[in-house]
DNA sequence: AACAACGCCAACCGCGGGAGA
DNA sequence: CTCTCCCGCGGTTGGCGTTGT
């Protein structure tokens, strides 16, 4: 949006109309205090604003804003100026609505690290988290109003099937662990978008890693088998609610059970700790208040808590868990919410043509998958999803495995998206004399994910 | 056409952490 | 060790455009 017809006249003349750049040797050599004596400006920046402050960036970089601030005559303070670069002016930012993928990516990221907008900016090139912030909100004005969770179903499971990795992989949670302790550096669980770390971890340390993805194979069952459970519903709509309220569904599928099993096994692991600090922002408890029976909440909820929830998800009826994913999956639409994530479902449409049966699910043959998810191929980030839709796709189409238990899962076949980090070849970001990219301390860890736009060393 | 509600966006503010004097 | 400065982050506000009534 371009406010800039709306630019008021401010108290202070418009750069336009003055010497630009002053570069005022006062100014310059002002004290810092003097920052108090300038009647700095507010409000939005007009375009000749932006030309200076371009200009003089791309000539000296990025080193102290407040020095910008003087140097270019602007009146603005240096916070304003960063804020302005950092958000309008940067050359590598992605303008426009984000994408379904990108959507669909936050909301996966939300769920994982809460209100962490610069993180979650990582992640999303080109876009700033102002921007991500701005969406988040009005994501969650509209949940509110619609009644409905921030954070579909299938987000919450896939925080479960995290724990798999965890319990399966010990070094893989301790290093989450030291993750999380070390306040969410840009972990991704390889179990939403594939992430090197989660790729490389779960190969390295666990080859034959069983790679139990019960939220994977909980919202396949809730998109096929006991879907036939689910009140008096037209199959086939539901199915597609479904589909609309799972839209990326977790590429990690090693195997099949029944959904009143997942659950009385305990083999889905309730010891994921809550990521990030124990803060109530997160996510996960805006899913659904605290209703213990509600799957967001229980899934999100501590460990402990978690761990009663356990007891009274074993303890109740499958139909009963079926009827709180009934009331999930028919609950009112959200009509921009979901309406923009129905080309996906109509994408997954396919699988109403697959039989269905929880039986029929099946890994793909190991091999191709892995292979190309290790080796860095040029797919964009957001060519994921395809890419787990067509793996959904093989997966229900494969021949019936049909364990009889939950012991019966087959060894893992970790399917992952092509990492971000390395899924491009080629650097996006221009190079700048100075770094103006602000990645999380934590990116810099060499196992970690790091955002691929974050690499050139024109960090300050 | 007028109005209200909503959506989106830009910008500001306060705070905390890190670095350096 | 303390203080100051700077930076970055997250929360919030306010304005404009769009949509619905």
């Amino acid at each position: 949006m371009n406010r800039v017809k709306s630019e008021s006249s401010w108290e202070m003349p418009d750069p336009d109309q003055t010497d630009l750049p002053s570069h005022d040797d006062d100014s310059v050599k002002a004290p810092p205090r003097r920052k108090a004596d300038v009647q700095l400006k507010k409000g939005p920046w007009t375009p000749s604003e932006d030309a200076v402050l371009e200009a003089y960036v791309k000539k000296h970089g990025v080193r102290n804003w407040n020095v910008v601030q003087k140097e270019t005559g602007l009146l603005r303070c240096g916070k304003s100026c960063r804020l302005r670069w950092s958000n309008h002016l940067r050359p590598d930012l992605k303008k426009g609505t984000f994408t379904k993928e990108e959507k669909n990516l936050i909301i996966r990221l939300h769920h994982r690290m809460g209100n962490k907008w610069a993180q979650m900016a990582a992640y999303l090139p080109g876009r700033t988290d102002n921007e991500i912030k701005n969406y988040w909100n009005t994501r969650v004005k509209k949940c509110l109003r619609m009644n409905t969770p921030e954070h579909p179903p299938n987000i919450c499971m896939e925080a479960s099937n995290e724990d798999q990795h965890e319990s399966a992989d010990s070094n893989f949670s301790e290093k989450l662990a030291n993750d999380l302790l070390h306040e969410n550096g840009p972990y991704v669980p390889d179990f939403t978008w594939g992430s090197s770390i989660g790729v490389q971890e779960s190969l390295s340390n666990a080859p034959q890693l069983p790679d139990i993805s019960f939220s994977n194979l909980l919202a396949l069952n809730f998109t096929s088998k006991n879907y036939d459970f689910i009140g008096q519903a037209n199959q086939e709509n539901v199915l597609k609610e479904s589909e609309i309220l799972f839209p990326v569904l977790n590429p990690t599928i090693n195997g099949t059970f029944d959904g009143s099993h997942a659950f009385s096994n305990g083999n889905f692991s309730t010891s994921r700790p809550i990521t990030g600090p124990s803060k109530m922002e997160l996510p996960s408890f805006q899913c659904v208040a605290s209703d213990p029976n509600n799957w967001c909440t229980y899934l999100s909820t501590s460990a402990m808590q978690r761990s009663s929830y356990a007891d009274l998800c074993v303890q109740s009826s499958a139909v009963a868990a079926s009827a709180k994913f009934e009331s999930i999956c028919m609950a009112p639409r959200d009509s921009g919410q979901l309406e923009e994530l129905l080309p996906e479902a109509q994408a997954l449409s396919s699988l109403e043509n697959q039989q269905l049966s929880v039986g029929s699910l099946s890994p793909p043959s190991v091999g191709t998958p892995c292979d190309a998810m290790v080796e860095p191929t040029g797919l964009d980030l957001f060519e994921r999803d395809t890419n787990l839709y067509a793996l959904i796709d093989s997966c229900l189409s494969a021949p019936p495995l049909c364990p009889a238990s939950p012991d019966e899962f087959q060894p893992a076949i970790i399917l992952s998206a092509p990492n971000p980090a390395f899924g491009s070849t080629e650097p996006t970001v221009p190079q700048y004399e100075q770094g103006y990219f602000s990645p999380h301390p934590e990116d810099s860890r060499t196992d970690a994910f790091s955002p691929w736009y974050t690499m050139p060393a024109v960090y300050q």
